[in-house]
DNA sequence: CAAAATTGAGAACCCCATTTCCGCTCTACC
DNA sequence: GGTAGAGCGGAAATGGGGTTCTCAATTTTG
């Protein structure tokens, strides 16, 4: 009786109309908890943060959070995919500035290794704190959340094929996974640039890697 | 005074007697927390037990558990120290099945791959559930317990390098901690093999990526 | 304006690591 | 052989944090 296939189409509207309003104000709540959380992590330079922090620093009430949100890991989530949405831009305009097909993927192989090396001084914890716990716990989201990324290395590795400048058996969308995540991980756990211990892996050395193996042929 | 220079030889060695019942007793005590947690672990195929368990499982108390550890990071810790140096042990038997230092790399390779995917029938969730948690909240051990492996792997390397099979700008051990981390990472997070997602990566293709990077030359 | 839905403020609940307290037992040393 | 002290079991207590619940105030809706 209340299937959607049978509710005219004037009904649909009129709902939406009433529930227009309600939505834009969730919205505007969720808005206010991820602003708030964001300040804390760039002030505190960690993903340490209570809910209760968020809650206060936002103005709102525990109880509202837990109405927008389904627990702390969906907010952490939609900080983590904000985040990467950000860095794919990022690393779409600096390749952008290439004209080789294989420069653009260099440059976007050493910013992605830049932006996810762990760095007291910068103030992204979302790739150093965030990535691994959400991994442990939300493994599925945090791939979807990848996907922005994804996409990008996907696309250069696409350009660089037609150009036949790649291994004739190297598939760009499984290829740019497999590069995405060597990249991260590894960048992780590099000690940061100004650690004097002996692996302080370079932008280079990875790229190297990443584009040229580590047979004499 | 009680200074150890001062202390003559006969006196260290009477108390070294004296103390070494007590240290057999506690390695003994030690042995069967760390027994108890493999068995809840083996049985359950998480780490998501609790210290109680551990405790009740071993027959022992909380107050002789927080005596033998500083916490349950360090019962962790020691978990995935040994289940690195059987798997350090583990390749190292496998790889020595090859004449050609390249196949030896080759089968080191899809070896610790294989070992570190997450497969729901295999109970081993030391790689997929300590390496990340304890990556977290304890990067530099983990770095250490990572030492056997590593060491596998230089060696290997090290021989291919020996044979000339490498590029001259390759360096044996640096590359080995690349190569470890890209494999063992981006096993943790391809799909488990019977997985009809798109992305379940083969040991082949990390193979082929590691060894022969992605251009074409 | 009245009914209904949304919020706020804070207490309450739960899980779990970690600590503490109280006897008991076994070891070390005289 | 006996006694002080360390080691230990058992269980209650503490504490941090996420999540839920209660109730009254407020806002939105009709």
């Amino acid at each position: 009786m209340s299937s959607p296939s049978e509710e005219p189409a004037w009904r649909q509207r009129a709902v939406e109309r009433s529930i227009k309003a309600a939505k834009v104000r969730a919205e505007q709540r969720v808005q206010r908890f991820l602003d708030a959380a964001q300040v804390i992590i760039d002030e505190k330079g960690t993903t340490d943060f209570t809910v209760q922090e968020v809650v206060d620093r936002s103005r709102q009430s525990l109880r509202s959070f837990y109405l927008h949100f389904d627990g702390k890991h969906e907010l952490l989530l939609a900080l983590f995919e904000d985040a990467l949405n950000r860095t794919a831009d990022q690393i779409r305009a600096a390749a952008s500035g290439q004209k080789e097909p294989l420069d653009r993927l260099r440059v976007a192989v050493q910013l992605l290794f830049e932006l996810c090396r762990p760095d007291p001084d910068a103030r992204r914890p979302l790739f150093t704190d965030f990535a691994p716990q959400l991994l442990v716990s939300h493994p599925t989201e945090v791939k979807v959340a990848h996907t922005p990324v994804l996409a990008v290395f996907t696309e250069l590795l696409a350009d660089a094929e037609e150009a036949s400048l790649l291994s004739p058996e190297v598939k760009p969308r499984r290829t740019a996974a497999l590069i995405m995540q060597t990249v991260m991980f590894n960048a992780q756990s590099s000690g940061s640039p100004d650690d004097e211990t002996a692996n302080p892996l370079t932008a280079d050395e990875i790229w190297d890697f990443c584009a040229n193996g580590i047979t004499n042929h």
